[in-house]
RNA sequence: GCGCCCGUAGCUCAGCUGGAUAGAGCGGCAGCCUCCGAAGCUGUAGGUCAGAAGUUCGAAUCUUCUCGGGCGCACCA
């Protein structure tokens, strides 16, 4: 509501300025006055226009109340000047609760497909925090866009692409074939043997992993020939069709349904794998090469560094025009002819919006869920049902800041192909990464160098086994949950406890990846992830529950409560000193539209999470001062029973969007 | 060397499309469970917004420079 009142306001004003002062701005601010006494908005328009009309702010500002005051838009009550020159705005408070209480609001959505990938884990080792960090953010922004009962959303699409050919799977495979001797069969089997002593294969990579990322330069001279080794497994993975192929093929498949399992634990699901072994073999990068040559873009240098190769120039250096080579320039094809990682990600990305003619991926069946299949790509013919996904209006890519120049890159080759629409609706979803504090490092047993433990974080490293694994890590939150649900509700079955901890566990986990604003590097610490007080997603959903509790023991329901405010009359109730702070909680309520398109204009899902802790602070701060069962005035206790519900309506909705449960108890 | 990001309370972070007195959590101190669950609430102490100059009626916010920290700058992916 409170969107939908702002925008008709400023429309209102809008209208008056060119009417009255013939100006016309291109955007007004608005924002909230320090104290609710003052208003729920305020706008500083006064300020801006003084010197153009060559008058005092204050008196703009009252003459601007006195025209506003005339036809004053639905739900405001009055318009006033206040200090230097603010153009003050009241609330029909009365009007506004009926309103929220009816759960009008501002609708989301449009038209175009959105395209969200994330999470993209090389499938040759367990998912840490950092990956954690990535598949939360991207999944919770997916559901920020997705239409569901609350808004008309956009048609999404939730890509996670799957480098099954790359080296760091290839390395897996050296260490398999090569440090523990096996081929195709004596996988399968320890495929078979893992599962039957409930041991997780990707636990097994990701020691392995580490091992053979050390083994490849223990023995100096050893050097050469296990780095042609390497190359050679890349190889034979990249050409397919021969044993190292199906064994790198086992592996990548059986690690990455494990990542499916881990992210299913955290609510977190996929539409589409796309993987790198189909954008080789059915050749997308031979349809992109040819558009990028057609467009200009590519060119073959015949001089300097790069003699041989074919290169785009860089971002932000296109004015160039000396004689020389430009040396700066990116290489997209070797000298050998392979072709490299920016080169097939912008194949892969031209793909995404629907420009590679020809070109699209086979569909087949690999997971259910409860509510949807998710696909993954293959060079055979697609089994039928499947979604198309290469079409998109819209993409954003959730890949850490270290991505920044690549990014930019692909960018830069649509724009300069001339699809710059495309560019335009190409999000890098940038981020930090997760790193570990050195105190943390320590206590799990790593050995950390002096210079390290000066540092106020260390980067996580797969290639060294350092790092804290996701299922660990949810596995620990869900015990501590567990604990403390136990000592509470020993009355609960083992089953419903299960599943309480489960969800604090979750919440806990997915509310500490979202607090943080997208650029902010997480120095990951066990005390602060493992705490359910304070700033966190167990704080708010102890608020719904005990929102839940009041109406269990009124004997009432949170609908009855909000449709008992149609035959109340609250004119009074939400005025003066006691009725402003129930009156906060009605206008915070009224916001979450606002948030919500806050958060996807500005692809920032921590505006969210800090919005459901405001909320919930919000609702907890009126649970101290307001007895609501013990309120002897019908009408208080009305009111206060509906602005338990409307809160614990928009505390739940908040937090569902986050990926977080409410559970009926904690 | 070049590019991007960051520097705000003891600690971790919001605030940064310029606007009224710079906020929250944690930690500290002092209180609140015969009363809707204390995973909670109240009060209190704590800040030259890294530093300097500039733009502006107004700067934590914009510009430039300096200092300090991080991450990128491959014919790796």
């Amino acid at each position: 509501m409170y969107r939908t009142v702002q925008q008709s306001l400023l429309a209102h004003i809008q209208a008056l300025l060119a009417q009255k002062y013939d100006v016309t701005l291109a955007s007004l601010a608005v924002e909230q006055p320090p104290s609710i006494a003052l208003g729920e908005l305020a706008l500083p328009v006064a300020f801006e226009l003084a010197k153009r009309l060559r008058k005092a702010p204050r008196v703009i500002a009252t003459e601007l109340a006195v025209e506003l005051s005339a036809s004053l838009p639905e739900g405001v009550a009055s318009v006033e000047a206040a200090g230097a020159g603010y153009l003050n705005v009241r609330f029909d408070r009365a009007a506004i609760a009926r309103d929220v209480a009816r759960d009008r609001h501002a609708d989301i959505g449009g038209a175009g497909f959105k395209l969200v990938e994330h999470t993209s884990i090389n499938p040759n080792k367990a998912a840490h925090i950092g990956h954690l960090r990535n598949a939360i953010l991207g999944d919770t922004f997916q559901r920020l866009l997705r239409p569901d009962s609350y808004k008309r959303g956009y048609e999404v699409g939730v890509q996670n692409y799957i480098d099954n050919t790359g080296v760091q799977v290839a390395d897996v495979v050296v260490g398999l074939m090569h440090l523990e001797g096996k081929d195709l069969a004596s996988t399968r089997k320890l495929l078979d043997d893992l599962a039957a002593q409930g041991k997780r294969i990707d636990y097994y990579c990701w020691d392995l992993y580490a091992r053979v990322s050390q083994w490849y330069t223990a023995d100096p001279t050893q050097l050469d020939t296990r780095k042609q080794l390497r190359l050679a497994t890349l190889h034979a993975i990249e050409h397919g069709g021969n044993e190292i192929a199906e064994v790198a093929d086992l592996i990548a498949t059986s690690v990455l349904r494990r990542h499916l399992e881990t992210m299913q634990r955290l609510s977190i699901e996929y539409d589409f794998l796309p993987r790198e072994s189909e954008i080789l073999h059915l050749h997308f990068w031979d349809a992109a090469r040819q558009l990028m040559i057609e467009k200009g873009v590519l060119y073959l240098e015949t001089e300097g560094k790069n003699k041989g190769c074919w290169v785009m120039r860089r971002a932000g250096s296109e004015a160039q025009e000396g004689d020389g080579p430009d040396e700066d320039a990116k290489v997209i094809v070797r000298s050998n002819g392979t072709v490299t990682y920016v080169g097939k990600d912008i194949a892969y990305h031209l793909w995404k919006f629907g420009l590679l003619p020809g070109k699209d991926f086979g569909y087949r069946k690999f997971h259910e869920y409860p509510t949807h299949t998710c696909w993954i790509s293959t060079d055979k013919a697609s089994e039928p049902g499947h979604m198309v996904f290469g079409r998109a209006d819209a993409i954003y890519n959730v890949i850490d800041s270290r991505q920044n120049d690549p990014q930019t890159q692909v960018v830069q080759a649509l724009r300069g192909m001339g699809f710059t629409e495309e560019a335009d609706r190409y999000t890098h979803f940038s981020y930090e990464m997760v790193a570990l504090t050195p105190r943390c490092a320590l206590d799990l047993g790593y050995t950390v160098s002096e210079e390290d433990q000066k540092k106020p974080y260390i980067e996580v490293s797969g290639r060294k086994g350092f790092g804290v694994k996701a299922d660990d890590l949810l596995d620990q939150l869900i015990a501590a949950a567990r604990t403390e649900v136990d000592s509470r509700h020993p009355d609960l079955s083992e089953e419903e406890r299960g599943t309480i901890a489960r969800q604090i566990g979750v919440g806990a986990l997915r509310y500490f990846m979202l607090r943080y604003t997208r650029n902010t590097v997480i120095a990951f610490d066990f005390k602060d992830a493992l705490s359910f007080e304070g700033e966190t997603g167990p704080y708010v959903q102890y608020a719904i529950v005990r929102a839940a509790n009041i109406f269990r023991k009124a004997g009432t329901t949170a609908e009855a409560s909000l449709a008992a405010m149609e035959s109340l009359s609250v004119e009074g109730f939400l005025d003066g000193e006691e009725g402003s702070a129930v009156w906060e909680t009605w206008l915070l309520v009224s916001k979450l539209t606002l948030m919500i398109e806050q958060c996807i204009s500005t692809s920032e899902p921590a505006y969210l999470s800090r919005y459901a802790f405001q909320l919930a602070q919000q609702f907890n701060n009126f649970y101290h001062r307001h007895h609501i069962l013990n309120e002897t005035d019908p009408g208080k206790r009305a009111l206060y029973l509906a602005t338990a519900a409307v809160a614990q309506r928009e505390m739940i909705r908040a937090l569902g969007y986050l990926g977080i449960e409410a559970p009926e108890r904690m």
